[in-house]
Parts: structure tokens; sequence; C-alpha cells
DNA sequence: TATTTCGCTGTAATCGATTGCACTAAAATA
DNA sequence: TATTTTAGTGCAATCGATTACAGCGAAATA
């Protein structure tokens, strides 16, 4: 009960008139110590209402028991879902998460992970930025000896762990799904070309539309962000084609939107003229009126996956040899925005 | 460059033949430190590539510029944005934000905050569980002489300082303004009154009410959870009396669309027939089709001004005797689903 | 020339907890 | 009774950086 409230081994030790040494392994139940010790030194630290300095504790063991979470914004959607499944898997474990912007920024990212090497943390979890190119500084973590772990967005970079879903597939079964309800001229929202995932969704699109036998056309994809409105003036450009389109896979739930409200706009039906399915199942997608067909990242499965990616690691002497890769299995979510069987059904 | 990649500044003392200490005040550019020694102890460390250690810093300081922060959920939009504004005012200043979630249970609050301060955090931010009566667990923060600042959920306790907006005035207003719009029987759906915030709010709409000639009817406030299912259920309630609202004020946004969905079901046309207005300017109110009037709660906002009162609190060194309450004004949203405005233009 | 001042650097303690090694007294064994 | 074992503790170094205090050589002053 000191001034502010420090209350060390020593003032326990002191109190005791035991040394320091013996505080310190009674609280950790050292079996060298007698139980009639031990319990004097529990009973003194509580009622001296002592707290353990967890950063002693780090500086002595090497060990922070914090990992970094660098993600390009905290409140989006996929993000904050995967840094609350991370927190839930890692938190029983008495870790504790310190969380980091990019703003898509790679030399923000550089920065992020120099502050967060500095400070110690046991591991890093991220997700790469839009502009990040380089891997100097991913590489600096592992010189390090800590564990990096890349999710959803990924560069190969050997010696990094990553989780991630099969976006490939993904691609793959939305543009299916489209063809199965009929839609013969199925245009692409992509994202940005140059991160992974979008180009593997990209990729997914074209070979299911070879795989049943359609003429992969380039008019049909438009490179678009991630906006209401960048979706509303990708099908105003579309919608210049002679030949227009009848169903959109979007790689962003955004776009898609943007796309239903300016097709709407334009008095085109869905889904009986036009469908639709959109990406990365936002809160929003299902609340619409009508709700958008997309394709579920399960972010907090994501999250959980990483973190236990992690804990094998740490735990594991060997950590930097070990590389695992996963790849979760997307969830395809029909909605209305293209399931015509419900419309057939009302038709009937 | 030693085994695992630690230099520290006796790695450089060694290399330049001069003590630790000279090179502490060399990276500190201390002025007592000669140019050239300086120069000499900067290029060592860039070429040894030294990392500075912050736990030793924080240990030997007393200061982690870390700080903690404790919401119910990471991944509610308006919580990931009040942190993503925290982080992103404090992140200049050389703090790292770390996250923890109660899951809306006093005790897991309790926990948090323990090992927050086990693990040194400077000062913590927080909204309060819904569970929390208790007030023991903030004065612990105190008495170590960490400032701890509410945002949004408070409660009120001596040394706190806290950041929340007017709920009161946003009630006020959206009932107001859904009486401007010609509604006679207006309804609330209230959400857990034991929270400050709900209790405002509830008290504005009951204010305005009264302010502008009405009679509050008990029959017209429900007590919903913040779900869509719990909006309609509240619908079909209220739609069971025999004067029947025309109007919803709802402390969510989730109750508010659960209802839009069920009037509509039961052919309510909206606003003709029935304004409604919800609670927090989530994402989706405004992509929906009738797109949802809502008081925006400026989270990005509040999380920065939440950390400006955290700097200066932390600079100054009386800081445990200011006790700085903020409250900011709530923004309503006015969109389709109770503008009538609109509306009567399109008759004319 | 003798003394004071100043600029720069080193010594050693410190932050709080952990842990290898040494030590003591009591118990077990010869 | 003499000796070994064992249980329980203490001493002191350590993690890495900071900083009060002391010290030393050179320049400035008397």
């Amino acid at each position: 009960m000191k001034e502010n409230g420090k209350v060390t081994i020593y003032d326990i030790s002191k109190k005791l008139n035991i040394s320091a040494a013996t505080v310190s392994r009674a609280l950790n139940n050292n079996p060298k110590i007698s139980k009639k010790t031990r319990d004097l030194v529990f009973a003194a630290a509580k009622e001296m209402n002592y707290k353990q300095n967890r950063l002693a504790q780090a500086l002595k063991s090497g060990k922070s028991k914090n990992v970094g979470i660098i993600v390009p914004y905290i409140n989006r959607n996929f993000f904050s879902s995967i840094i609350r499944g991370i927190e839930e898997e890692l938190g029983p474990h008495g870790y504790h998460v310190i969380i980091c912007q990019t703003h898509e920024q790679m030399e923000t990212e550089v920065e992020q992970i120099n502050t967060l090497l500095n400070t110690q943390v046991d591991g890093i979890f991220m997700s790469i930025s839009k502009s990040t190119t380089k891997t100097d500084h991913f590489k600096k973590v592992l010189d390090e000896g800590k564990s990096l772990i890349f999710f959803d967005r990924k560069l190969d970079v050997p010696g990094v762990s990553s989780v991630v879903i099969d976006d490939f597939k993904a691609g793959y079964l939305a543009t299916e799904h489209l063809i199965s309800q009929g839609c013969k001229n199925i245009a692409h929202f992509a994202g940005d070309l140059n991160l992974e995932i979008y180009k593997n969704r990209y990729e997914g699109y074209i070979k299911a539309l070879k795989d049943h036998g359609f003429q992969p056309n380039p008019d049909y994809v438009v490179t678009t962000l991630s906006s209401v409105e960048s979706g509303a003036a990708a099908v105003s450009k579309i919608w210049e084609l002679n030949e227009k389109p009848d169903a959109i896979f979007s790689a962003s739930d955004y776009t898609a939107l943007g796309a239903i409200q300016e097709l709407k706009r334009i008095g085109i039906r869905i889904p009986e003229d036009f469908c639709i399915s959109g990406f990365s199942n936002e809160p929003f997608t299902k609340y619409m009126e009508m709700p958008i067909t997309s394709v579920d990242q399960t972010p907090l499965r994501m999250g959980k996956i990483a973190a236990q990616v992690f804990l094998e690691q740490v735990d594991s002497p060997q950590k930097l040899t070990i590389e695992k890769k996963v790849v979760l299995a997307p969830e395809l979510m029909v909605r209305n925005s293209s399931d015509r069987s419900l419309h057939k059904l009302a038709i009937h």
C-alpha cells in the first residue's frame, strides 16, 4: 500500500522477513517452497494487494505475452471480426493483442512492424496493405525469431505461415452458381489485382466460365474500388457494351450493392433479368430488402485458426522451420439477388 | 547481429569501446554527449541493426506507452470505430493500444482490468458491460495513479473522465423529428434501461413528447434487445394495442430494421403511414432501399476526443484531480424511413 | 604556474522478477 | 555417533535501458 500503489515482491519479503527469491518462488508455486511459507506469502500478497509486474517478467523471460495485429483499418467488419477471433483464442492463454493500422500504406506497415518488434511482441498477425510490394520488413520479424502469420491478404515469404480462404474456389463457386441460375454473360467486378486474393477470385471466375463452355470476355471484367459509387459506375460502363451482361460476380459487397442500386434505377429486374453475387458477407447484405448473395469468409474462424497456428509455433522449439499454410473453405450464401428458384416458384 | 537478433546498447558500447551509459545518452540525444561520439553511436546502431527494447525502457521509466481499451465486443461497428479513433490519435504519440473484450460480463471486465494493470498500461479506455454494477475495479485503476476514461457507456465514478454523446438530446431530437413529420402516437423501443445511455434516450423521448403536448403512454414503450428479431417481435406486441402507434423511435438500428421488415410484411407503408428512427447510424442504415433515419454517435470523433483527454492527463502532474466530462452533440441523420417531405413532393 | 571551470564520459544503482548455485539445519542412513 | 541426503532458503547475477554522481583531462582564469 505505497503511495503509487506499487507493491513488489520486495515489499512482501520485507514484511515476512524472507528473501524476494522465496517470495517469487512461492508465488510461482515452486514445489521447493514449503506449504507454510507459500501460504504466508499468498496471504501477504493478497493483503498488500500485490500485482505482478508483467513488464519485469517479460524483460526477464524474453516473452512479453503480447502479440501484434496489423490491419489496414480496424473498423472494417472483416478485420474486426478476425481480431475478435484472435483475441478470444489467445486471451485464455494469457496473451494481449496490440492493434495497429496501416491505412493501406506500406510505409506505415514497415513502421508498425518495427515498433511492434521494439515492444517485444511474441508474434505478429497481419493482412498486408494494398501497396505492399517489398518483403524485407517481414524477414526482419523472422530474423528476430518471432512468428509471423498472414491472414487473408498475404505474400509468399518463406517461413511465414498464413491462414486464408480459398479465393479461387470462392470465385469459382459464385460464378458457377450464377451459371446455374441460367446466366450466360457474366461480368466480374474485380478488386485490386495486385492482391493475391482478388487475383484468385478473378481466376476462379475465369476457370468456372471455361469449365462450363463459356468464352471469357475481357470487356466484362471491370476493376473497381470497394465502394458503392464504384459499383454504380462499373454498371454504367458495362452497360455501354453491345452485348450486355446478365450477371455480375463482384469481388466486393459494396460494389455489388452499388450495382444493384444502379440496375434498379435503370429498370432492370433482379434476379429475373439479372443476377448478382457479392463477396465478404458484409452484415448489410442479409439485411437488405433484396438480400445479396455473397461469399462468407468466416473471419471469426479465420482469426481463431491463425491464433492456433501461433500457439503451435510458440510452443514448438523449431518454430521457424514450420511454415503452416491453412486454406479455409469459403461458404456461398445464396440470397435473393441471385436466387431464381424462389422467383420461379412465385410464378407457378 | 547475434543469433537471436538481439542487439543491446552493451553490444554497441563494446564495439566502440565506450560505456553503455554513453550509448544510451547518445541515442537519446543528450546534449552532454559530443557530436563526434553521437555520430559514431548512431552509425554503429544502424549498422548493427540495433532496436531499442521498449520493455526495458518501460520498466525503468514506469511508463509502458501502452493503453488498454475494454469493450463488450470488438467487432461492433461502433466500438471498432472508437478504437480506430483512439489508435489514430495516440499512435503518433508513440502509444500502442491493447484491446480486450468483456462479452458483456462484469466478471470478465474485472479480470481484464487486472491483467491490464499488471501489464502496466498507462491508462484504460472503456465502455462498461451491461451487467456492470460495482465500481471497485474502477477505483483500483485510479489507486494505481492511472487514468481511466469511459466512453459511451459509463457509470459515475469520482475521478473517472468520460466522453459520451448527449443521449438525452439525441432521444429528444429524434422524437421531435417524428413529431414534426406529423406522427401522433410515437412508440419507443428501448434498450436495457440499466444503462445510462438507454435511460437517457428514453428520457429524451419522454421530454420531447411532453414538450409538444403529448401524454406519454407506457404501453408504447417496449424494452428490446438490439436485434432484428426483437424489433419484429416488438412490433407485434404494440400492434395488439387498440390505439396503434404511427411511429417508433428505436434505441437501436437493428430493432428499427426488424420493425420495418415486420411493418412491411403486414402491409404498412413507410413513411406515409408510419415513421421510424433508429439509433447508431450503423453502416447498413444508409444502404437500405429504404434508408433508415438514425442518430450518428460520431464514434471516430468520440475515440479521438477520449484520446485527447488521456493525453492531457498523462502530461499533467495532478491528473487525478482533473475529471473531465465531455458530452458530444449527436447528429440526426434523416432518411426515407421517416422523411415525409420527399414523399409529399412526389405527390404534388 | 596554480587553480578553477567546463565538457564529456564512466561507474554503479535502479526498475521488478527470476533462477542457478550455495548453504544450513534437520532427517535419514550407515 | 558419524555421515549422507534432502528440504527449504538466501545470495547474487541477470534481462536492457536510464541516470545521479563522480571523475578526468583540457581550457580558462587568477
